[in-house]
DNA sequence: CGGAAGATTGAGCGTAGTCAAACCGAGTGG
DNA sequence: CCACTCGGTTTGACTACGCTCAATCTTCCG
């Protein structure tokens, strides 16, 4: 059971070349969405886009994809694992604005000016798919509709960031901490993964930068959702045991 | 001197049909950066967006250019005055999410799901060109480089986004409203206004929002940095007396 | 002149930060 | 096999920053 949870339940993905079909559903941002006519264009330049994505690579633990400042070349796509985007303070620390899963793309930040304005660094063992962004730009300078699909991932960004600034303007730590849970849970269970239990890959520490609050805090506010009954907490390991109360916080 | 400063430095392009050589000053948002080949491709697409703005139109304190959750159907360019974008909580209150001024490009949030995530409200009787997205997808997919400029155009909300993140996450109060100040002082001066005297256009409470923190936080926190001798504050008039103080609080 | 909206200031309180100690599990080496 | 270290986590005590509630003041505008 557990074990199950470990695992990418459509891990068969990962022995074969990647075809089409699967990677929409290894990749449903990367994709047309499900009320636009075409749900899969075969063959035009998604499939392209998709073709690129070969290169695949092994990223241990810690390991950087690419680091704030440097020159923007590739895209990554995340097949499995997990990721933190960080961005240096002045005081040395790091502020965290953003965690990524399998099925979600890294880097994106950087098509504004051409440099990356964050750090894609591994929470884990992973493994992505490297694509060059250069010949992204080739198929959206030619004729078709990769350029409307790459706008909307770029904004998708905006979005999720705004959500974000929600988040850190508004809400007190119990609060930030049941959106995070909520969140991870509706984007574990989009990939086919238990909504209600699972494993968090990011320390306590990283949370807190994450949802703007110290690792104590984050700690405390963990044992408040767990006498609240609203949360099993065992380490990294969460059950959520009232999804609704959890919302209502 | 300070009608000067109330008054846009270029206002002369207000009176006549947009030229592009002056929608190259008056929008940098819109255009290729600087160190690009052409610093402007007259005749290409991008004037061709620019030929689409002429639907001026005039907006009113506290109206609406669109609300979130509506259909995505234009950008807004912004001629004259200054907007806020919003988003509203659960309780009824609304977190602002940012604020845009002259030159700056409103509404972007809409191309992720075609529906504007956010509401554009002016702070002042302001002045936009409205752009058909739809015709800007035209644009996008015929050949050129206007989809870049387009990509470029958004990834750049992302990365504002992002310092906005760390401001939230990572600095206590005085901090953010100096950041604040800096901020609105390297915008105004970018666009030919003074960089240490200048008239904010949002009331206390939606700095305070904005920035995360209450809005009588927000006069106490001016108050303190005029007794540092940092900035003299008059209502809503502000003057910066230590610009390096003030980025190193 | 009076009302309304915005801004300032004060007093008291509470949430979350700081500093510190203890705990726990995993890995390492004697 | 056990002792040890180390990173991560939990818990406690204390503090302080910023919030809440409330009163006052200013400016604007009908």
């Amino acid at each position: 059971m557990r074990n199950a949870l470990e695992q990418p339940l459509r891990q068969s993905a990962l022995q074969m070349p990647p075809l089409p079909t699967e990677l929409w559903h290894e990749y449903p941002d990367l994709v047309l969405r499900p009320n636009e006519r075409t749900p899969y264009p075969t063959g035009n330049d998604t499939a392209r886009l998709i073709d690129l994505m070969s290169g695949r690579r092994k990223v241990r633990q810690g390991e950087c994809l690419y680091r704030e400042g440097e020159s923007f070349q590739y895209i990554y796509a995340i097949h499995s694992g997990s990721f933190k985007s960080t961005l240096a303070l002045t005081d040395g620390c790091e502020q965290i604005s953003n965690f990524h899963m399998m099925g979600e793309l890294l880097g994106l930040d950087g098509v504004a000016e051409g440099l990356h304005a964050s750090s894609g660094t591994a929470l884990e063992d992973s493994e992505v798919s490297t694509v060059s962004y250069a010949y992204v730009g080739e198929l959206c300078a030619a004729a078709g509709d990769m350029q409307s699909t790459m706008m909307r991932l770029i904004g998708r960004e905006v979005v999720r960031n705004y959500s974000h600034v929600v988040v850190l303007g508004s809400l007190n730590s119990a609060q930030r901490l049941a959106a995070f849970l909520l969140n991870q849970s509706q984007r574990l269970h989009a990939r086919g993964y238990s909504a209600v239990e699972f494993h968090l890959k990011m320390t306590r520490g990283e949370i807190g930068s994450y949802l703007g609050m110290t690792l104590e805090t984050v700690s405390r506010t963990f044992t408040e959702l767990q006498l609240q009954r609203l949360v099993k907490v065992d380490r990294r390991h969460i059950t959520i045991t009232c999804l609704d109360g959890l919302a209502h916080v």
